[in-house]
DNA sequence: CACACTAATGCGAATGGCCCGCAACAGCGG
DNA sequence: CCGCTGTTGCGGGCCATTCGCATTAGTGTG
């Protein structure tokens, strides 16, 4: 709920912005041609790094409480993706994640993966489940087929390359 | 190798890790009496506090190091709930969780409750999830009772109480 | 049982991600 | 054009975790 406010156009979302008394800056501006012109799984510095380019003097701490506004607002989410940083995306842009803890390769799937969960945490908790917050980790089938628990000789290394080739 | 290390005593471990090159500390040994003791989900700092308590002198970045290399070991496995520190707990306790990201109650819940996403993510992906590492969050009975936009009005300090009252 | 070899530790400092307080600035309604 | 108040830049702070390094202490061996 929180009314379906999630597909917007900028100029949707800068409307909505100003009926909730915000206002319309340059930087929001900008921040959100970034969300909805670039590719989802963006972090807060990657999204900063995209702002700066046009408004040089955008602060991060900004781009930190324009993105929680947003939040707020119902039109962009944040996931937690693996350890690393936290990712933004437009709500309409919702799906779930696999992330593999070994190889750190990124998959992107659908909700309906969830139905099954989401149904049974409601049915048995009434817990109503949000799977995109965080990434659901395991390892993808590539890590997989290796012997099993070879973890030990494979330090952590991996974690430089969140999301693999995407 | 490879396999099942999960259950054991601390005298079990220690030998493993003996086994493994590794040596029998006496930080290591209090630190595991404290996992095997104390309830499950507690945070670095906690068992650290714990620990301090027999070893006065065990310093923070000792406690995380053998908390590494016991998960390296598999013998325990931390998850990360809710956006605070990470949680520790036993291999062989394992299992979900649950996260209002509103009041930050946290149910445990069966690995059953994931059965169907597994099997999905592995038909669908050949993904093999590890459903305990993140949590799912989402709103717990109580919360989800609540008008939908609350979340404006009652900002994260909830973070505080996680885990409710279990 | 002493030794050497090297894993483990204490310590402090650093890192990374994010948030805060404050004073200056700038939308927006009037 | 004004003033009210939401926003911003900036710098510093905080928290969880990690690192480097010199020192200490398990271990298998001789």
């Amino acid at each position: 709920m929180a009314a379906t406010l999630a597909p917007h156009s900028v100029e949707d979302v800068l409307e909505l912005l100003r009926s909730r008394g915000g206002r319309v800056t340059t930087s929001r501006r900008v921040l959100l041609a970034a969300l909805f012109e670039g590719g989802p799984h963006r972090t807060a510095e990657e999204l900063a790094g995209e702002v700066q380019a046009q408004l040089t003097d955008v602060h991060l701490s900004t781009i930190y409480r324009n993105l929680d506004e947003l939040e707020r607002l119902g039109v962009i989410v944040h996931s937690h993706l693996g350890h690393g940083p936290a990712t933004y995306h437009l709500a309409s842009e919702t799906h779930g994640h696999l992330v593999c803890e070994q190889c750190g390769t990124m998959l992107e799937v659908p909700e309906e993966l969830f139905a099954a969960l989401v149904r049974a945490a409601r049915a048995t908790y009434g817990f109503v489940v949000d799977a995109r917050h965080f990434a659901v980790v395991g390892r993808c089938s590539a890590c997989a087929a290796l012997p099993a628990r070879a973890r030990g000789d494979v330090p952590a290394a991996s974690r430089a390359e969140v999301s693999g080739s995407l």
